[in-house]
DNA sequence: CCATCATGTGAGCAATTACCCATAGTGCGA
DNA sequence: TCGCACTATGGGTAATTGCTCACATGATGG
């Protein structure tokens, strides 16, 4: 190149062309003549800046069914708050659908100026809400691990959801130093007795808001599939009546906690049903429809994100 | 059609497909599919939601080279807080490139819990933030109006983007029940000696935020477009040394206020300089740039949103 | 009752974009 | 210094999208 432009970085030349591109309303030809780049380059530029989560989109329109839906899911459980945005349709991935809506709502507490802690689950649709989350100064606020991020085989799947948060918002963050679920209720016990420990535990139970993944207990269950319970503990806590977790605690449909299978070893904070500080459950999909009813029925959450369709099959249980 | 679905609005439609395309990242043909029906309609009700501004594209991330632009103008003018993002290119009209970073700056005061009044003028670049600006829930805070709605011509032109932001946040407005500019300050005087009018005008001085938009005061001046000053006023002002106006009260090069030509005769409220809250220009394009200078230079305003371009030229100014 | 206008619809087509591939650079280790 | 692996680049091409046109449908008004 003849021009000596001062250097930028990539990311800067992405960010730009897609500015031009989402803003300006330009052609990516028009971008790369007016940045004197190829066509094709042009084109890497705004996908890439798409593909890296530089361009956020957003909808202002609340959608009349979906606003029935709400309203309806509201009356029935006695929710503060109800969220719910179009599905996209069969093939889709619905945690992929809620995670703007999701994440919307996390500003909401986010932009709060009052301090607040913030209590975190874990799972994919926490992943996906993270992804959306706008980067913003939140630094009053606290954010705390519900989970346990020692994870059997060492991995630190679990406890990057709140890492990542307080990535984004730059507030200070507390992972839990325990297990996520421990081979005996007496490591467990062990565990919770440390001080470090307490001090997280306690500022997990006092937190002002809790959000949360549902899991579902079916057999595609995601503590089944991320190896935190054997078939076996399964299968117990299926005959046992369970149908959901939230961080890793199994309740029944009637959304009490089980005292069996892993409900003893399970490091962490469970959340106390009935809070009356917000409580947002954030899930979607077919298969985790009873869990969603029993954590609302308990009062384990008293507020939903979720998508259409789940709405729909949740309002459609007698 | 031989569907009997619940009717939904156009609207409603119109935010689905959009949904669908931005989010989901599908295809229009898949989205008609989904939504049974033709390619051709999938496309029109994307491109309608987004021309309704249904659709909201927001870039996450500070282009370094605007960065440093920021810091350069704070520095040199020891403003507040400043804002600016890249230019759209050449044949662009600059204007539309700062709406996003204006309501941005703008739904940050909304979002505050405690109730402000914010004080606002006219003109294009407001109206572009206002076409940027997400609908919310701002009742806390009161809008004011620094410029009279009462055009020569009868048009509320100028009125309207109190009532317009007022309209998206649900806040109460005041507008200014003055003419634009009187006749003659005889009559200036007889509106300010009325009892609402002195309210308003009130409330404007008391402002906690104050946000215009800088007019030039060349040959192609908003206010001479607008018919607001005569070719020879405006001559006038230009061999007095006007160079910019901000909510219609013109001032020179060093942004002191001129006392003489329309000055005299301005309805509404002028920007007080110096002001210890928020003042934000609003403004970008090569001919505004001696206007903004002079406005920065006195503090008229103490906070600017501005393009690339624009700042270049800005700072280049000895 | 019919003309007229506004609004919405589908078809076709040109413009635009996304993706694939061959090739040229670039850093790294031998 | 020479490969070697890797990444970035530009050309080509198929898919996707935006736009215009002709027409249907329905409301409005003479």
């Amino acid at each position: 190149m003849s021009r000596a432009e001062p250097e930028t970085s990539p990311q800067d030349d992405a960010a730009r062309a897609a500015w031009l591109y989402y803003v300006g309303g330009m052609t990516q030809d028009q971008i790369a003549g007016e940045l004197g780049i190829s066509r094709q380059r042009a084109q890497r530029l705004v996908s890439r800046a798409m593909a890296e989560g530089l361009i956020h989109v957003r909808l202002n329109h609340r959608i009349a069914a979906c606003l029935d839906l709400e309203t309806a899911l509201k009356d029935r459980f006695g929710l503060m708050r109800c969220r719910v945005v179009p599905s996209l349709g069969a093939g889709a991935d619905p945690v992929t659908a809620i995670g703007s809506a999701a994440a919307a709502e996390m500003e909401r507490f986010l932009r709060m100026p009052d301090p607040l802690v913030i209590a975190l689950g874990t799972g994919r649709a926490l992943r996906g809400m993270v992804d959306a989350l706008t980067p913003m100064e939140a630094e009053q606020h606290r954010l705390v691990s519900l989970i346990g991020n020692i994870a059997p085989d060492g991995s630190a799947s679990f406890f990057d959801v709140v890492m990542r948060i307080a990535d984004k918002v730059r507030a200070p963050h507390y992972p839990m130093p325990v297990p996520v679920i421990s081979p005996t209720p007496e490591e467990r016990a062990a565990f919770h007795a440390l001080a470090p420990v307490q001090r997280v535990v306690e500022l997990a139970r006092k937190a002002d808001v809790v959000v949360v993944g549902v899991g579902q207990m079916s057999d595609d269950a995601p503590l089944l599939a991320d190896g935190f319970v054997s078939r076996a503990e399964l299968d117990e806590m299926q005959a046992a009546g369970a149908v959901g977790e939230v961080a890793g605690w199994v309740f029944d449909s009637a959304g009490n906690y089980l005292d069996l299978g892993t409900n003893r070893r399970t490091g962490g904070v469970r959340v106390t049903p009935g809070l009356d500080r917000p409580a947002v459950g954030i899930a979607a999909g077919a298969s985790k429809v009873l869990a969603i009813i029993g954590a609302m029925k308990s009062r384990i959450i008293n507020s939903l994100v979720t998508d259409e369709a789940t709405a729909t099959a949740i309002l459609n249980r007698p």
